[in-house]
DNA sequence: ATGCCGGGCGAAGCCCGA
């Protein structure tokens, strides 16, 4: 089973070329997030045509995550449980049942939180707290879990084209890093770094000052992997060459291959 | 350079992202 995430950066600013992507890499089930639209407005009819079923958690201009799979989705929990005063679109997850048994897989889409001296520091913090409880329930489950998405975190100094440049940015700030370790620390694998060891592979590169050029990328797209999980993973990919297309999301696709 | 690019909104220029 294929599973992939990749931030499109506008669902329909990108449609042709998010589906020129899902012709090419046939996802079993695909993570989207920053779709941009609330959930009526999204492209469904466009990813049912080729064999997806959708569940949206979208909201007007921003955020907004989706979750598309061949097979039917179950279960499906829409926002993080601890907070019912946080409005944003962040979150997905449902249950994807095959001949070989179930899956659960989450969109993620965590909170920037530049400025990192403004409230949206705190704020991506306590939502890093969130993913976190809930993971430690859905741990004690046992299940193929894959939680998918936009982490907005680059976990070490291998994950980023020049640390000293980001040290300061929300994004690698070291209380960003540690909730990710938080995170991982409950047993979760980083899929892509168990099957590759290089160092500076990138999934996001800036639209500005030719990032992409210059490979000045960082790697914030992330599929951590429940123990029933790693145990089935055979292969984990970042789709780079989406980032040199005509009108490119400034993120590109990742996927793993699992043995379900 | 607290910018640079690009999308949403809405019809100019600001907000936001990373």
């Amino acid at each position: 089973m294929k599973i992939a995430t990749f931030n499109v950066n506008s669902v329909k600013a990108r449609l042709q070329n998010v589906l020129n992507w899902f012709e090419q890499a046939n996802p079993d089930v695909a993570c989207l997030q920053e779709i941009k639209c609330e959930s009526k407005s999204f492209p469904s009819l466009e990813f049912e045509s080729l064999g997806y079923y959708c569940a949206v958690s979208g909201q007007k201009t921003y955020n907004g995550v989706a979750l598309l799979s061949k097979n039917k989705i179950t279960d499906v929990r829409i926002g993080l449980p601890g907070d019912d005063s946080d409005d944003q679109a962040r979150y997905i997850e449902g249950v994807i049942s095959t001949k070989n048994g179930a899956v659960r897989v989450a969109s993620i889409y965590a909170p920037n939180g530049n400025p990192a001296d403004s409230q949206k520091f705190p704020y991506k913090l306590k939502w890093m707290d969130r993913l976190i409880a809930h993971t430690k329930t859905l741990l004690t489950h046992e299940e193929v879990l894959v939680l998918a998405g936009d982490y907005n975190v680059i976990p070490t100094t291998d994950d980023v084209w020049d640390a000293t440049v980001w040290e300061n940015d929300a994004l690698f700030k070291i209380e960003s890093r540690r909730k990710l370790r938080e995170l991982l620390n409950l047993g979760l694998t980083d899929a892509f770094r168990a099957c590759n060891a290089k160092a500076h592979q990138y999934t996001f590169w800036d639209y500005q000052a030719g990032a992409w050029q210059k490979d000045y990328g960082i790697r914030i797209d992330h599929l951590l992997l429940s123990p029933q999980a790693a145990d089935r993973l055979k292969t984990c990919v970042i789709d780079k060459h989406m980032r040199a297309q005509d009108k490119p999301s400034d993120h590109v696709p990742i996927w793993c291959e699992l043995q379900v």
